[in-house]
DNA sequence: AGCACGCCGACT
DNA sequence: GTCGGCGTGCTC
């Protein structure tokens, strides 16, 4: 027997598949993980196939040395979608398998939990010593607990006792595997009733296709997403919902964890890595039937899928930006479509990409059109900054936003302020010569963080000196850029001296609870103002909260980037959505140097179908996505020479396609990327727009020219998110 | 990725 | 003479 190994090494000469002997005495199967002589080394690798012959000279095949775990790891299904992500994506084959298990496994750091436990054996005659209390009260204790305990259970009556019985084998000590499950507070489910349109939803869910759920804020749907899952268990099936990494709060899956119990498993950054591992084997061995997680947790190990669920579907993070680069959409909907089941997008901004794909019956529309609760939404006032400046108002707030403030203080109720941006201020330019202080490994500006006087880089994390004085022509006038989370606290705190202000981002979370401490001091203060970025944005319900400000609402809007707008109107949807959740009436403030943009119109009327139609049409006549297809090819190396010298001779070659292809290429250019170095490597681009009809085959000579040319790994994105 | 093999410069 | 620089190529 001959097996198909994948190494398990992040090489692209090493992907693809080296053929091994299966030994005899091995009982290998697909899936498995295996140790194999590679070269003078043993590496770890995946075996993908078995077969009877091979393809190589079978005098120089080696044989596999073992197994690294007992059981494949990977499964069927999985081994599919490796191809298809691989084709999809282009990417490597190992990078995408060690997508499919938990890191912890592969690095070998965790392992199974055991405890002792012992059985009551009622074979024997029980013979102890009348005044061996200690084993008499261990014997009523089994009986009363179905004939076996724990250690830690019986630990209690003392060692002593325990040693005592066992040796008599009245006790039959036994290992077993314990799972460490990530611990959560669950309320008691109240089942909600559903109203019409989520009973019609649930209805409509039942075929194998997608489906976008299109519900306004607060319209209820993961009550239908319940339900959805409820009827995939009752046919013995699984389910997979993801969520946000941010919305990922204690709330959703202490709702999900009373729900469905111990058929749960929660999959996010905050668990330790032995609670990752032994929720994934949970899954794996089937005992936990829903995998409940970040983006990663569509690859849950589980078979006979019923149902999956993807929340807040516009959501960036679902596009993966980092080396496997994959867009959880399509393996979604590669996994429903293997498993013959619905799978539903769920939004209340749906992105434009989605609706367009409902609009033209590639997705089934379902919606959900009012609010669950019948309450209006929060009324968003516009200001416009520039008339505040003319009136002689600089400063970062309004005075209707004060005023609103101020109000909120007085009747000791609360506040929200989003900012997106954290830190104190972008960045630090001179006055006179326009100088910008950059960091030197990865050309960006640093970002100024007044807590300790630094400025950091926000790529690589390195700090410098903040400046003082101009290091390009000597000038001292040094003047701090656009506003940051950490300077909106600090002039908060002028405004409202005796008010509790907390702020919430990247910066005050980074500690394990950060997030869970700053939330419930913020929901025990009143007054209080919480100042904060996206991660305040999402699924956090208070009911005090009756004021939403938006500082500045246009940094969003100004990135080079065509899906800023789309952005934006999703980013003051969701802020909105914060305010008057409960009996008070909710407003929403926000600020802006350019009022009459289209996106504030329609966000403050939360009108998304006219938004989608005004953003189609600009999107249609500009020739963008989704009407083009955008390919962004990334070269990066520390020899800068090298690159410039790859990135030329495959622009050459690509540009040559045009023969063949000019109608469908709408741009092709070659040039530095916007950042230009990153970690000391070089970074250049080749970015083509192209027309769909013949996207695909375009699409695959570029990257067989690309992939041709160049010795190392070259990123290929499509559509990309944002172009650094 | 890592490691061996291999062909040219300055040293005990 | 030979120790060691890192270029090229291979790993079932």
């Amino acid at each position: 027997m001959y097996a198909k190994v994948i190494i398990d090494q992040d090489a692209k000469a090493l992907d693809r598949v080296f053929e091994y002997i299966v030994p005899d005495d091995l009982d290998i199967v697909t899936g498995m993980r295996v140790y194999v002589p590679f070269g003078c080394r043993i590496l770890q690798g995946f075996v993908v196939d078995l077969c009877d012959k091979c393809d190589y000279d079978p005098s120089k095949l080696k044989k596999i040395i073992s197994k690294i775990e007992d059981f494949p790891a990977i499964k069927q299904e999985m081994l599919s979608l490796m191809q298809y992500m691989a084709k999809k994506n282009h990417l490597k084959l190992a990078s995408i398998l060690r997508l499919f298990i938990p890191a912890e496994m592969r690095e070998g750091k965790v392992k199974e939990l055991f405890e002792t436990h012992y059985l009551f054996n009622a074979e024997i005659e029980i013979n102890i010593a009348k005044n061996a209390k200690k084993q008499q009260e261990i014997i009523d204790y089994l009986k009363n607990h179905n004939n076996h305990a724990s250690s830690s259970e019986l630990n209690q009556f003392g060692y002593g006792a325990i040693k005592a019985l066992t040796d008599k084998g009245i006790l039959i000590k036994e290992k077993r595997e314990v799972r460490r499950a990530p611990f959560v507070i669950s309320e008691t489910a109240k089942k909600v009733k559903l109203n019409v349109d989520q009973q019609k939803a649930v209805e409509k869910i039942t075929e194998d296709k997608t489906y976008l759920l299109h519900g306004v804020t607060g319209s209820g749907k993961t009550e239908v997403y319940m339900h959805l899952i409820e009827r995939a268990l009752t046919q013995g099936k699984n389910a997979i919902m993801l969520v946000p990494e941010i919305s990922l709060t204690p709330q959703i899956m202490s709702n999900f964890k009373s729900r469905f119990g111990d058929a749960v498993a929660l999959l996010h950054s905050g668990l330790s890595a032995g609670e990752r591992f032994d929720e994934w084997k949970r899954l794996f061995s089937g005992e936990a039937r829903i995998a409940i997680g970040a983006r990663s947790a569509i690859f849950a190990p589980l078979e006979n899928l019923g149902m999956i669920i993807i929340d807040e579907e516009h959501e960036q993070s679902y596009i993966s930006e980092s080396n496997p680069r994959f867009d959880t959409h399509d393996v979604a909907q590669f996994r429903a479509r293997y498993n013959k089941c619905p799978l539903v997008f769920g939004s209340a901004t749906p992105s434009i990409e989605s609706y367009e794909k409902a609009l033209q019956g590639l997705y089934s529309l379902v919606e959900l059109p009012v609010r669950a609760n019948g309450k209006e939404l929060p009324k968003i006032q516009i200001i416009d900054m520039m008339a505040e400046i003319r009136t002689g108002n600089s400063g970062i707030f309004s005075n209707q936003l004060l005023a609103d403030l101020t109000n909120v203080v007085n009747n000791k109720k609360q506040a929200m302020i989003f900012i997106n941006r954290r830190g104190y201020s972008s960045f630090q330019r001179c006055r006179d010569c326009g100088y910008i202080a950059k960091c030197v490994d990865c050309d960006v500006s640093l970002v100024y963080h007044r807590e300790d006087n630094r400025l950091k880089c926000h790529y690589c994390g390195k700090q410098y000196k903040v400046l003082t004085r101009c290091p390009k022509c000597g000038s001292e006038n040094i003047k701090n850029g656009a506003v940051g989370t950490e300077q909106v606290v600090s002039k908060l705190k002028e405004y409202f001296p005796d008010v509790k202000i907390l702020r919430m981002d990247n910066d005050t979370t980074s500690t394990k609870n950060a997030h869970q401490k700053i939330l419930n001091e913020f929901k025990n203060s009143l007054p209080a103002i919480l100042v904060g970025t996206q991660m305040i944005a999402k699924g956090h319900d208070f009911e005090n909260v009756v004021l939403v400000g938006i500082v500045d609402a246009d940094q969003s809007l100004y990135h080079a980037d065509y899906r800023s707008t789309e952005r934006t109107f999703q980013l003051i949807t969701q802020v909105s959505g914060r305010a008057g959740r409960s009996e008070a009436e909710g407003k929403v403030v926000l600020q802006t140097y350019s009022p009459r943009h289209y996106v504030y119109k329609f966000a403050s009327n939360y009108d998304y179908k006219g938004f989608f139609r005004k953003e189609e049409n600009i999107r249609q006549t500009s020739q963008f996505p989704p009407f083009t297809r955008i390919i962004r090819i990334l070269f990066s190396d520390h020899d800068e020479n090298y690159v410039r010298e790859l990135l030329k001779v495959c622009y050459t070659e690509i540009e040559g396609l045009k023969e063949r292809y000019n109608n469908d290429i709408i741009y092709l250019d070659a040039m530095k990327s916007p950042i230009k170095r990153i970690q000391d490597k070089y970074r250049y681009q080749i970015m083509m727009r192209l027309k769909l009809e013949n996207a695909d085959k375009i699409e695959e000579e570029v990257f067989n020219i690309v992939d041709k040319n160049s010795k190392t790994s070259v990123f290929f994105e499509i559509n990309p998110q944002n172009l650094s």
